[in-house]
This record gives structure tokens, sequence and C-alpha cells, in this order.
DNA sequence: GGTAGACCTGGACGC
DNA sequence: GCGTCCAGGTCTACC
């Protein structure tokens, strides 16, 4: 079955996939030419299924892989609104980007969404596993997670959905270390899927709740495993983007964009952006980096 | 509030 | 093939 989402103006769906590495890690697939990307969901049915999206005028089309059953097709609605951030406004954004060449690109891109899971939980545990790695270490952890403990897909079980908080809560530390290789974040990610499992965390809460960026940040860092970079990189993903997420790359590119390479540290980075206030870090993430032209050639 | 050291893994490198 | 070094954020103990 099938059925089309609009988005708010302006829209880009390549601009959302490729906004950053998210369609890269299980249980998302992109094709070559980023045209149709696939997740592998969950339902609170219990049924898996495939939700591919591609682009049509004006939103999207969803295909599933079997018809949607009662709550079923709202549940996907809702769930594809939010990875694609389809109802976001960054109109108030982009009439700051008119007056910064580094950023005007945004606009004519239709750029700022940033791809996310369909769930915190989801987000959490991968942001959690791109800190203090590889990206190519990121991609193992999240692919030996989903693989292993991810519900397969009906008619193809070489494809498996993200592993629910009550499933990743039933596996212990050692087995996280040993199968999914995860290392000193096991007890982090066991930790999170036993409060989500057993309702001490509610997660999803954190998409609507109504309360300062400084303040739901702080929720967020007494989160174990979660620190500084991760907590503004889940803010950004909440859609709040007061905070840059300070990584080594982020460094790196601050440092070739206004320190002629000498190395910087995470108040440099910040003060880069200070000027954007509540839209500082959506700049950071969109800014035509000098480091990249010079080294993307 | 700031800082040092430990935590794990995989990749690069030298032998 | 083996050993060593290094990069990547967060936590904890300590000052």
């Amino acid at each position: 079955m099938e059925f089309t989402l609009k988005a708010n103006p302006p829209f880009s769906f390549n601009s959302v996939v490729r906004s950053h590495g998210w369609s890269k890690l299980a249980p998302f697939t992109v094709d070559d030419s980023s045209e149709e990307l696939t997740y592998i969901a969950h339902l609170t049915s219990d049924r898996v299924v495939a939700i591919s999206i591609r682009d049509v005028k004006g939103g999207v089309k969803v295909v599933l892989d079997s018809p949607l059953i009662g709550t079923e097709r709202s549940e996907t609605e809702t769930a594809v609104n939010w990875m694609l951030g389809l109802k976001q406004d960054f109109s108030k954004f982009y009439a700051l980007t008119q007056h910064e060449s580094k950023l005007k690109h945004v606009r004519n891109n239709a750029q700022g969404r940033l791809l996310r899971s369909p769930t915190l939980f989801e987000d959490v545990i991968k942001t959690i596993l791109t800190t203090n790695t590889s990206w190519s270490g990121t991609i193992r952890m999240v692919e030996a997670l989903v693989h292993n403990f991810g519900k397969p897909l009906p008619d193809d079980n070489s494809y498996h959905a993200f592993p629910e908080p009550k499933r990743l809560a039933q596996v212990d530390e050692k087995t996280l270390r040993s199968v999914a290789r995860l290392g000193y974040r096991a007890p982090y990610v066991s930790e999170i899927a036993r409060q989500v499992a057993s309702g001490s965390l509610d997660l999803e809460l954190y998409k609507v709740k109504d309360i300062p960026s400084e303040e739901l940040r702080k929720e967020l860092l007494a989160i174990k495993g979660i620190g500084e970079y991760a907590a503004a990189n889940l803010l950004m993903i909440l859609g709040r983007y007061d905070f840059v997420p300070v990584d080594s790359w982020a460094r790196k590119l601050v440092s070739y964009e206004s320190h002629r390479g000498e190395p910087v540290g995470k108040k440099e980075v910040e003060a880069a952006f200070e000027d954007w206030g509540k839209w500082k870090g959506l700049a950071f993430w969109f800014w035509d980096w000098s480091y990249n032209s010079e080294n993307t050639q």
C-alpha cells in the first residue's frame, strides 16, 4: 500500500536524507542516488514492516511492503512526519541567513531538517554510539545491535528493526560487549534500555516537553553516557538549536575556518557561533566550511 | 569549576 | 602475524 504526506515548504527530500549520516545507520537504508529511503519499523502491533519513502511534489510518497491494519496507518504517518520533520518551519532561520554568505545556500536547498529515528530512544542510543569512536565504528555497533537484537522483517530476515527498549533491557552488558562490541558503552545502553522499558525514563516526552532548552539539556546530561556533545546533538534532533555539538570534527572545522589551522577548544567553537542565538546549532551544521571545500575536491 | 586518567575498539604503522 | 600507538567523548576522583 502507499500514501502521500505533505511537507511544509520549502522542502527537499534529498537535503533531509543527506543532512547527516543517520541514513547510513541501520535500520535505515538508502539507494545510491538518495532517491529512496527505507526504514524497517517495529510497530506497536508487534509487526515489522519496511517503509520506503520517495520524493514527490510538495512532500513524500510512503510505500509499505504490506497493508497496514487499524492504527498502524496513523502510527506510520506520525513516524514519517517526525523522521523527515515534514512540519518543521525554518523561515525565521532563513531570514537571518540571507545576511551571511556562508549560509545563503540553506534556503535555496531547503536545508534545516535533520533526519531522525522514529523514537528518541533510538536516537539516544545511536548518539551514544557516535561518541569516542570512528564513524565506521558507529556503523558497526548500530548494525550489530539491529542485526542481533532487532525483530526481523517477516519476508526477508536479513533486515531487522531497531531493538525495542524491553528487548535491549533483557540483554546483559557482557553480551552487548561481546556480540555488539559496544565496549565501555554497554552499561550505558543497558541502563537506558532498562529505564525506558520500566517507564522510569520517558524519552518520547522530550519531543513535546514545553521547557527551556537549557533545562532539557540538563535532563539529557543526567542520563549516564550523555555528555555535552551528545546532549547538543540530541537537542538538534529535538528541533532545538541553542547549543553547538562540539566534537573533534567541529574543532577541526573552526580551526581551519578562523584560526589558521591552530588547535582550538570548545570555547572557540562556541564563540564562533555565539551571535546566532537560538539558531547557533543549525548555523554551525550547515555552514559552508573552508575546510570542507579545500579537502573534498 | 577545572583537570587527569581510565574506559574500549579498530585502524595505522613498524617490525 | 604480532605488538604498539593513537583517536574518539564521557565519567569519576581529585584539587
